[in-house]
DNA sequence: ACAATATAAGAAAGTTATTAACTTATGGTG
DNA sequence: CACCATAAGTTAATAACTTTCTTATATTGT
């Protein structure tokens, strides 16, 4: 249970219902669009506002809590902001697995002889997951 | 010189000089956004209408000729579709470099303890350009 | 707990991005 | 070079996102 109410006083943002939902929903779910979050969320607050939505994760992504992930023929996702790691994607049933993989190496090969300073990557592998394997064959 | 107008024609779609301009336009710039593109031939093609681009571009990832690309903080971009490759993005200059590298590696790594068969995929590495790591130094 | 206040939510209008529907134009074929 | 299928252009429609403004609410000090 990750404390969002502390991590967003220290950065000065107050601790609303909304804000503190859009987090908790992340972090449950992983991985979701912004109509993911509208949806979800409006069951629980009636009067909750698209516009609400996407200040948030503009704000949150600003601060560094979150993370957008941009993947290939899906909409744009976001992500509570952690560990640095690569999104397998099943192009069958969408699921996006998350998964802690060195890259060193791939940017030592991707720079040897260019000068550039990598800061941050950002690798989506898309196939067809196990569970979707066995339905197929 | 790629022979674009054999393509289109393999594909049964019509060699219009708008086409033509989007295929060949991609090619010598390599990564355009739809921005890009309107802003460029409108140049050529006064009456060009914004909603050829779109619906072009579509018809053309549709076929396969071209790539979709997804890259942090930047507008989608597309590409004519060639070798499997990850692209270097500066996000000082916003330029993007191509380079093909073996990424079997990192695909067994990620894949290795569970079963996902993986099919393409998508890497960006970000950070400074040796240009504007110098003037930035 | 309570009042004061700064900040955020909601509502609605305003932009920008993208798609669809329809009419005119044009590339490819005979 | 005429025919016709398909594409371009125009305009309207929808979707995605942002801004503005008013009301509500989370914090801070009492």
């Amino acid at each position: 249970m990750i404390d969002f109410k502390t991590i967003l006083q220290e950065r000065n943002l107050k601790a609303t219902h909304q804000r503190l939902a859009i987090l908790e929903t992340m972090n449950s779910l992983k991985h979701v669009s912004i109509e993911n979050l509208y949806d979800l969320l409006l069951a629980k607050y009636p009067t909750l506002s698209k516009a609400t939505i996407y200040r948030n994760v503009k704000e949150l992504i600003t601060i560094g809590i979150i993370t957008e992930i941009k993947i290939p023929d899906m909409p744009t996702n976001y992500e509570i902001t952690k560990m640095p790691h690569i999104h397998l994607v099943c192009k069958i049933c969408n699921k996006i697995e998350d998964k802690i993989v060195d890259t060193k190496c791939l940017i030592d090969e991707a720079t040897k002889d260019i000068g550039f300073r990598i800061e941050k990557s950002s690798i989506s592998l898309v196939g067809v997951c196990s569970e979707c394997s066995k339905l197929q064959a």
